[in-house]
DNA sequence: ATACGGAAGTCCAAGTTCCT
DNA sequence: AGGAACTTGGACTTCCGTAT
């Protein structure tokens, strides 16, 4: 059975329909609302159809349907249309992605939850991408003084993440720069996933003179990129939390999503060179 | 012209929720 | 608890296009 014009129609109704009320929406109120020129029992024979395909639920038998995630996956890939976006939106957009071109990852996050907020006017929450798979680009070791260091690690997506380690011994810069060249020849190239406790007992061992100090910056190093394994949820504009769904807020939040898909705005975003 | 099949409509009984 | 309002599925009818 294949999804014809009639069936998407009615699906895109009674998805819109569901964003706005909440509630199981029934045959009846498509056919009045959306005058799509056929009566409630055709609406109802083909509502029949989309729930056999998956696209809806029925929460109970007297009940409207419900959309169902592989619904709500169609209607974002094809049936909902684009928002336009005033100029004031637009330049909000702008002016916020020009502040965080340069920046970290957290900010670029924190950064999108605030304009998905702003255009919205609701809740938005954004997860932020499974660091896990990405690769340790450069890792840069920054002396405070003589026995405090700030540790830079950066990875091939942009994510910054810096630690302070406190030594218990002084370090002169010389030796400060030969551990940062040794980290960098052992650690690069390799996923977050990858630095494990094995691989550090292996640098551990492997460098011979250094072993006093790596065996202080290592283990907080290492904690310090499994960290970077949690997942964090960004949260913004809580205080819309109970404000009641909008169809069109859901369009403009496409919008923005659509520029952000754009490759180079993305890259510019992400870039850290 | 007639028969046939599919789409669409009407009617009705039954299930569920909500309100008094 | 009981009635109103709403929904559904099923049975039946009507309409329309196509084949013979």
């Amino acid at each position: 059975m294949d999804l014809d014009e009639r069936k998407r129609h009615i699906l895109k109704a009674l998805i819109n329909d569901y964003i706005v009320s909440a509630e199981p929406v029934g045959s009846r109120t498509i056919a009045k609302r959306y005058r799509l020129g056929i009566s409630s029992a055709t609406i109802r024979n083909e509502m029949a159809d989309l729930e056999d395909m998956g696209y809806l639920e029925q929460p109970h038998t007297s009940a409207g349907r419900v959309p169902s995630d592989k619904g709500y996956r169609i209607y974002v890939d094809q049936l909902m249309g684009v928002e336009k976006l005033s100029q004031e939106e637009a330049q909000y957009i702008r002016t916020s992605i020009q502040k965080i071109a340069m920046g970290e990852i957290e900010r670029i996050i924190r950064e999108t939850s605030k304009i998905l907020s702003f255009l919205t006017n609701y809740t938005a929450m954004v997860m932020a991408p499974e660091t896990r798979k990405s690769t340790l680009k450069r890792i840069q070791l920054v002396s405070i003084d003589t026995t405090h260091i700030v540790a830079i690690a950066i990875t091939n997506f942009g994510v910054v993440k810096s630690t302070n380690i406190s030594l218990s011994k002084a370090i002169d810069i010389d030796k400060l720069v030969a551990i940062n060249n040794l980290l960098n020849d052992k650690l690069t190239g390799l996923t977050i996933e990858e630095i494990n406790l094995e691989v550090i007992t292996k640098i551990q061992r492997e460098v011979r003179g250094y072993n006093e100090i790596l065996n202080e910056i290592l283990p907080i190093l290492y904690d310090s990129l499994k960290c970077m394994d949690d997942r964090e949820v960004y949260l913004e504009g809580s205080s819309n939390i109970f404000n009641y769904p909008e169809y069109n807020a859901i369009e403009k939040a496409r919008s923005f999503l659509n520029i952000l898909d754009r490759k180079d705005i993305l890259y510019k975003i992400l870039s850290c060179d």
